[in-house]
DNA sequence: GCATCGTCTGTCACTAAGTGACATCTAACA
DNA sequence: TGTTAGATGTCACTTAGTGACAGACGATGC
């Protein structure tokens, strides 16, 4: 692993302990110094990690959308978007650390009505994933990344995943209601077939 | 015109200032005391009007996107988008205040891709339109706005537009291109085209 | 017309976010 | 084994942002 993964994994792990203290406390009362000490290393590195203390939950909001976008990128051209999730999603679901990120996900989406900061900091997230889904729609229609269709096609499949999963948070959170992985899988494959602007959820080979 | 909207006023007026400070001097090269002092107003009281540095930007992101929104508001049912901006949107563009405020979210949108802090208040902006145009697409699409496929067909517009918003700024400030308003006009509305997932651009009635 | 009230603002002192400089440590490399 | 590059902690600092208080001003009621 390179070095600059190391970082990365770093950053996540400081990450993490900042999302729970955002959950815990609550973004204002939480500190620099706070997540510092739960994360075991000083204050100065921190803000070396991270450009603002909203900025330190990105990752963990980015993870989740980051390695679905790797998943997607796993996608056949011969397969539709559902063939292809219900045959994976489970497995990618079941993956540890994505259970943990993931929850830790839910938890900040359910907060972000009251919670501007962290809003922010999860559009950031859903920015980056779009940058990542370019790649996928580009790579499925056969065109490049530059073009203006495909960041059109990852934008609206992007913003249409964001709303399900701060649905699918704040009705798991707030609400208390229990939704399966297949529930959740289905929503979203509904979501992206809704939002495609491109020809790609089915198989294009 | 009421306490709220005045102080509105006083916000819009001091992110304008901040806006041509970042522009001008760099986001992190900007203190909230030279955005102050440009302003006619105190420190303390640029404080109390934003919860952070990089928020002192939204509005003047916001009230272009917002002033389109109320727009799109006024777009009769009989209507397509084509006929309706065609006829509308020459007005619309004229006017001093969107020239003015479009001028400086144009000059911010150059500059999102080395100042992350800019990116973040330009997504928290395009959040707050999205929110608006929710109304806009439940109005045309005789649904409720708290319909999930009303929420969908928002945010995919909203993602569709601030792309070709980003397009536009990058070509006409990074790189010199011109861009007559028939065009931005004709490529927003190929964007709102393309991204609606509601019947909602021709007439509805 | 004057008193009262609510809200906004500036001042002041302060906390917390975030930074620059320097020294140390450690892993990689020759 | 020595050198180098990069990461980290410490320290002192700047800047972002805050709480408390007093004054100003416009609206309201009598």
């Amino acid at each position: 692993m390179s070095d600059g993964s190391r970082l990365e994994d770093a950053r996540l792990d400081v990450s993490r302990h900042a999302a729970r203290l955002f959950w815990e406390k609550g973004f204002d009362a939480t500190s620099g110094d706070d997540i510092a000490a739960a994360a075991g290393l000083s204050t100065r590195t921190v803000w070396r990690y991270f450009r603002s203390k909203e900025a330190c939950v990105e990752p963990v909001l980015k993870v989740s959308e980051l390695r679905f976008a790797a998943l997607l990128g796993r996608w056949p051209k011969t397969d539709s978007i559902d063939e292809f999730l219900a045959r994976s999603m489970t497995a990618f679901a079941l993956d540890d650390a994505f259970i943990r990120d993931g929850i830790a996900a839910v938890r900040i989406l359910a907060v972000l009505d009251r919670e501007p900061a962290l809003r922010s900091a999860w559009l950031m997230a859903c920015h980056a994933a779009e940058m990542e889904l370019r790649g996928v729609v580009a790579d499925r229609a056969a065109r490049s990344a530059e073009d203006l269709e495909v960041k059109l096609c990852a934008a609206a499949i992007t913003a249409a995943m964001r709303l399900v999963d701060e649905e699918i948070s704040a009705a798991v959170i707030n609400d208390g209601v229990k939704v399966s992985s297949e529930e959740a899988t289905a929503r979203i494959v509904a979501a992206i077939r809704t939002a495609a602007t491109l020809p790609i959820c089915d198989a294009v080979a």
